[in-house]
DNA sequence: CCTACCGATCGGTAGG
DNA sequence: CCTACCGATCGGTAGG
């Protein structure tokens, strides 16, 4: 344990995740790939079999990160609209604390062969899913309006949460928190002043 | 004005759209583009000049659309929440008029040389500071609530109608009226439920 | 992990 | 708009 250096498997997911997400899958090369690393474009294959492994591995990497922050809410015994403010924030912090597999996970899915390809079209299905019994569950309880559409509701939310893989900067001043915080405030309580002031 | 087919250039850039939107610029190469026209890798250069042309071509004319939606909007009188309904309305028109297009412009843009490249950054900054200036108007109108975090603000309302290029399928049983109408009113009423009941 | 290489394919051009 | 081609670069491999 006296060595502090990651494996070079993962030091090659890191470069393969920033190269990707900012050039693309397709425009990345694996001789650019090698020179971020400092070795040559034959030497890679000495610990990966193939590019398309890469970002399988990156892919399938984030999808379990979000897997791991979300699902393990679903038992949770919580109003729905606290759930819902929870749910965004660990939402958000995972697309935060990993801004290159998040691009990369949103940009490049489409270039996975069909097997990878339908695992992750599987994938969004099961969080799609999970936002509509929990926006579901709180229409039930009487928490969330009860003239919401499930599905467009869903889609509200889970565009507020996605899109920040565009715009957020880590290291800024808005902690995930922040940006969960004030996201979910907004979309709970509406962005119309209470009083229908009309001069 | 007896021939109904379209100049060749356009169905050169339509079918650019489509391809660059399925498989990703890079990884759509000229003969592949070519072939979907029933015409040689070659032949393309009688009508264009390179690849990258076409890339440029389709972003400056998804920008535009945008320009002319909106943009007209600015001057007009009109109650801020009103006015941000039917911004949202255009803005997701035209990601649902042209979702080829559009979905090239969310994804493709970094691939552009440096010039193009600054030009569609300082384009984004301009779409910014359009939803800024109207939800300041609306808080000082006090249509709005007074306690909105501006940028925030602008950044939700645009996660709703940007990410609607991942979802919305045309031809389905949604207009972009009608996601408008949902999501400006989930957005402006808020998702919580008016009365707090607590059992 | 490097050197040297493979066949395939890339964007683009010349000449017709 | 086609044929035939250019140099460059691609992902990946063999042998060390």
């Amino acid at each position: 344990m006296t060595d502090t250096a990651k494996p070079r498997r993962e030091q090659i997911l890191d470069s393969a995740s920033r190269l990707f997400s900012e050039r693309g899958y397709h425009a990345t090369s694996m001789r650019d790939l090698a020179g971020d690393l400092g070795m040559q474009g034959g030497s890679l294959y000495a610990h990966i079999s193939s590019k398309e492994e890469l970002l399988i591995e990156i892919v399938n990497q984030a999808s379990r990160q979000f897997d791991e922050a979300l699902f393990t809410l679903r038992a949770e015994a919580m109003p729905a609209d606290q759930k819902l403010r929870e749910a965004m924030y660990r939402h958000i912090r995972v697309v935060a604390d990993n801004m290159d597999s998040a691009t990369v996970f949103f940009h490049e899915w489409k270039h996975l062969s069909p097997e990878a390809y339908a695992r992750v079209t599987g994938w969004r299905d099961t969080i799609d899913a999970f936002y509509r019994e929990l926006i579901t569950q709180g229409v039930q309880e009487g928490t969330l309006r009860a003239d919401l559409d499930i599905k467009m509701t869903a889609y509200l939310v889970l565009s507020a949460v996605n899109w920040a893989y565009t715009w957020y900067r880590p290291g800024g001043s808005l902690a995930p928190r922040d940006v969960a915080e004030q996201f979910a405030d907004m979309l709970l309580g509406g962005l119309r002043a209470p009083t229908g002031a009309q001069p």
